[in-house]
DNA sequence: AGGCAGTACCGTGCAATGCAAGGTACTGTG
DNA sequence: CACAGTACCTTGCATTGCACGGTACTGCCT
């Protein structure tokens, strides 16, 4: 797999994901590993940047099947965000699906 | 439109572009541009590496409407590049899709 | 004649981001 | 008590798009 192919993409998932229910670090880790390769140091800076802009807020809870997890809740703003992101990206993609289909 | 989306992206629709017929650069921009905000110091610096790693062959050609142009035309090796690199972002579209619409 | 818009090429340096690699620490099981 | 699994985190590198700047040729308008 392209490894460029994954720029800006993840952090969309990362949000979609966060916006359908709260979820910590590892869980998403697991949740697009399954989809695409990507390991923990490409999720957690993205949900750190994320949070300091404002589309998360956080909080731990304790497990039982280790350290406490870390949750992030998704803020209005960030709604508003993976909103428009999620648009662009599928504007996107029907602009690439266009160029590639272009036979002439 | 995020401009990280582009990235990788832009190559391919190159590829695709020069395997449909020969093209030169200012054209490329010119016909990627429709979809996507790009200038050309993007698409240069693209067209170079891939004449490097053998992906296209140029020549030069006298044109009645400015400066010559340079023609790329793609390689049985660019050829087959570009074929797996489409099949990958088919298959990373469809990945991204099933991230995005996952309700839980 | 001179200037300008359009065509066409090229290079440099910055910003963003994914990832490999490494580290810490808690829990339950063999 | 070691180890696998869970869970957090940071640093530095590589890649790549793009802003910006530069060169040069053609034809048109004044």
């Amino acid at each position: 797999m392209n490894p460029q192919f994954h720029k800006g993409v993840i952090e969309m998932c990362v949000l979609s994901l966060v916006s359908a229910r709260d979820r910590y670090g590892y869980e998403l880790v697991e949740a697009i590993s399954t989809e695409l390769p990507i390991s923990e140091g490409t999720i957690y800076p993205i949900l750190r940047r994320l949070t300091q802009e404002g589309y998360f807020e956080t909080y731990l809870q304790e497990s039982n099947e280790g350290p406490p997890r870390k949750y992030y809740r998704m803020t209005r703003k960030g709604r508003s965000f993976t909103d428009s992101t999620a648009k662009e990206w599928t504007q996107f993609a029907k602009s690439v699906d266009r160029l590639l289909n272009q036979k002439n």
